[in-house]
DNA sequence: TCTTTTATAATAGTAATACTATTATATTTG
DNA sequence: CAAATATAATAGTATTACTATTATAAAAGA
């Protein structure tokens, strides 16, 4: 998916870092480098020491951008959903059947990301194995009640209304609309994990993408 | 659910612990504590040493039980999955109607589980919280791969291999089965994970559970 | 009954983690 | 050129997730 507007930058919110990652070249470095490291030896592995390590600067530095290694984990989904709300405005605004724009929302939210798009340090192809992969402890935790207070999901609570939206108005009498479409987006991350780490508990591979599956299913259920 | 069978044991793969918590006093008030724990403090927080305070034990003595907290979380996972697979033979097998079955089936894996059955020292109402908030993490690691080849989540593929069966003996024709398996039993966990902490983003609550969402969705994708 | 085995508890120790605090040194900006 | 700001370096801390060793208690076997 290319970045169509040049100067259209991804936004997260404030509260999740001290300092701006983007608007430093460090920041930027921490970004790119915790995206690469993070994907190799897992986030429980990953540790600001190492990052320090492999980008050439300090602990300390990086603390002075992210309070903690969860935060960073929150930063990274962050701005992957509102990645993701990109695609789904820009790609459906201009559709008007409501089937279609149905279809064209499941395909943004359940395709894997395989090819490079243009923001310069951000490797999303990478960023999407980290949120296939780690994106679910963003929430599983004690705190999780709290940093939803505090707005730390916006991003990712709204697509799901967005979702929701274009389900009602193609089917306004359903009355599952929000657990359809949590259910297509956590479920299509699910499924590229199977096919990934247990392929023997799911039919999603090569031809048969969890696009197909969760399309038949929402269409089938809509009926 | 009543555990009709007295003397049935529910057992986990020996591959997990050192010295089966079964076969002692102190193993069972392992295993009984460390759900209750868990549930209190969460998974990140819980430690070994807390465990043994809270048991009036040594955390070195826990260490003969459980290699790490990790494998602890495992064999709680491992039980209630081989609780609900018992639940799951039990209550469909003498139903020979296929609608039925699968009825029932999709009922088991998405109820919440909120009376107290008679396994002793488990709460099985505590431990469907920490299924519901802490079991993905058995899963989410690097180590994922070897200890799959290990045979740890050999229950867990097994239900959905048997779900699968049972929505084929309903559908012979049907493309997805597995991934529709798959879907039901993970979708309703963080369907009732959704209810607990984002309600704004499920529709799940009270009268609509996901047992109903579920059920109308696969009729609806096999008819 | 005495002995051996086994289970449990207590104590100590370790490398690593997830930070905080302080100071020094660059770099940028007014 | 000075002041402000960003970054780096160093040190330090409580806690974690263990391992190892020894002591003591309880159970089982001869």
């Amino acid at each position: 998916m290319k970045n169509l507007l040049a100067t259209l930058k991804i936004s997260v919110t404030e509260k999740i870092y001290i300092k701006d990652p983007e608007t430093s070249d460090l920041g930027k470095r921490i970004i790119e480098h915790s995206i690469l490291l993070i994907d190799e030896i897992g986030f429980e592995n990953f540790t600001f020491k190492k990052l320090g390590t492999s980008i050439a600067s300090n602990e300390s530095s990086i603390y002075r951008y992210f309070e903690s290694k969860h935060k960073l984990l929150l930063y990274l989904t962050s701005w992957y959903w509102s990645w993701i709300e990109y695609q789904l405005v820009l790609e459906t605004y201009s559709i008007n059947n409501p089937k279609e724009k149905l279809e064209k929302a499941i395909e943004i939210v359940t395709r894997a990301v395989k090819e490079d798009s243009n923001f310069n340090h951000i490797n999303e192809t990478i960023l999407y194995k980290i949120i296939v992969n780690e994106s679910s402890k963003s929430f599983l935790t004690k705190e999780v009640d709290n940093e939803n207070k505090e707005g730390y999901f916006e991003v990712y609570k709204r697509i799901i209304n967005r979702i929701k939206d274009i389900i009602e108005s193609f089917s306004s009498n359903y009355k599952f609309s929000l657990t359809l479409a949590s259910t297509i987006v956590e479920g299509a991350l699910h499924q590229h994990f199977l096919d990934e780490h247990f392929p023997t508990i799911t039919d999603c591979k090569r031809d048969k993408t969890p696009t197909h599956f969760f399309n038949e299913l929402v269409f089938k259920t809509l009926a």
